[in-house]
DNA sequence: CCTGGGATGTTTACGTCGTATACGTACATA
DNA sequence: TATGTACGTATACGACGTAAACATCCCAGG
């Protein structure tokens, strides 16, 4: 093969990667793209590395390691909640704390809902790190829930329990609301979606009569509707 | 080596494992008992292998791979839970629905509090089998929720709103509650317990402050009011 | 212009993982 | 006692995460 003399590696530096150097940033967004299209069993160093025309080992640069990438597509996820949260920011300054909660619950929902595949990271990788060690954008996040809840009027123990219950509803939510879209999209008939053949209807009767309703997604409407509902006995 | 004639394998089959033969249940045990002590992270096929005295293909035997596996450390999660259940089964006949809900939460609670680091799973693999295929413990799980919910006179809307709901609830709670017990439980102030040094205090003020209340665990008692709050508005 | 040093990506290698395949062995049934 | 089948082993392969040493590029200071 033809190469330069000197015998040095066959591609130039200036021709690495697709469009030139790397960063944290085009690292995390490969792997966020690559996570969405694939699913989270398709993200392995070589594999993200050849997505970004690299080897494996080129990325240790910008992540310590895997776990730190996994966490970095959290991070990445709520960098991508600030970008929709700020538009309407200063219009927030007018609107109830309530009403602003439920926005950001919303947009959190929203940007699940177009990185479904990535939601169970917030369940395994972000709450697994102890709280300041969270990334920034996280911090911010809840930072913003809790001046909400301490501007209401709320002392520190209901600022704490109303927190707990506004994270646990909003992750519980888009966990049993998003996993659907992740399985079998193509299935159009709800019951086949289901499975319901070979569910036993006598040991299962209502289960099975109910499944059909089940798959009908709860939408955001759901989740503002359990969030009031949390917010009216915690708050 | 001192072994039989005929230079078959060191061992008998008689002296296998070490009680024994294998069966499902004992493998699921055993990884149950393994994740419990080293985490989900120690559980592979050739470590509990070893931990039964029996190489690792041995086990396929008993799970088609590592995935079924792990859905079987859910299904034992709710064995549990059905064994918890069934001792007031006969006076849970007159309490009404409501409260037969609260107890059913409860007792989930509790198996999730003595087996945490499985939590993840609930929502990582649970949640994404397609319901009809998910263990019969789970779906007997799900019946008995539904069961309530439509014998209290909730149509299938409704019925499927509000389990969806106490899904989306008893998971998101037992996620944020569970996880903090796994971190660091050695150090017991809890300043350091959430690393607060290091976290600007100008930038987060409010969570600075409030840290310390939000590492104090909701309780029993957090889920109950949460349920009860979703109940009101989805029942 | 030259030159040296830090930043960036590569190469090679090791141990572990999940699991396909082929094989031996023990036990139940006849 | 013969035999088929359920059970566990042996061996092997490719993919994984990542440590260590190396090659190359780019740019500041002479």
């Amino acid at each position: 093969m033809a190469r330069e003399p000197g015998s040095g590696p066959a591609r130039r530096a200036s021709d690495r990667g697709r469009y030139g150097r790397l960063n944290r940033e085009r690292v995390l967004a490969a792997a966020l793209d690559l996570v969405d299209r694939e699913g989270l069993s398709a993200l392995s160093m070589r594999r993200l590395g050849a997505e970004l025309g690299v080897e494996a080992m080129a990325l240790y640069r910008y992540a310590p390691g895997k776990d730190a990438l996994l966490d970095g597509l959290v991070e990445a996820l709520y960098l991508e909640l600030e970008a929709h949260l700020a538009p309407a920011q200063d219009s927030a300054a007018e609107s109830d704390w309530r009403a602003e909660l439920h926005r950001i619950a919303l947009a959190t929902y929203r940007v699940c809902l177009g990185h479904p595949r990535v939601v169970p990271l917030l369940a395994t990788r972000m709450l697994a790190v102890p709280l300041a060690q969270r990334p920034p954008a996280v911090l911010r996040d809840h930072e913003r829930v809790l001046t909400l809840l301490t501007e209401a009027g709320l002392d520190e123990a209901r600022t704490s329990a109303a927190f707990r219950a506004y994270t646990a509803w909003l992750l519980g939510y888009v966990s049993v609301e998003l996993r659907p879209l992740v399985d079998n999209p193509d299935e159009t008939d709800p019951a086949f979606r289901l499975g319901l053949h070979r569910m036993s209807a006598q040991e299962l009767p209502t289960l099975r009569s109910t499944a059909p309703a089940l798959v009908e997604p709860g939408g955001p409407e759901g989740l503002a509707a359990g969030l009031d509902a949390l917010l009216d006995r915690f708050a």
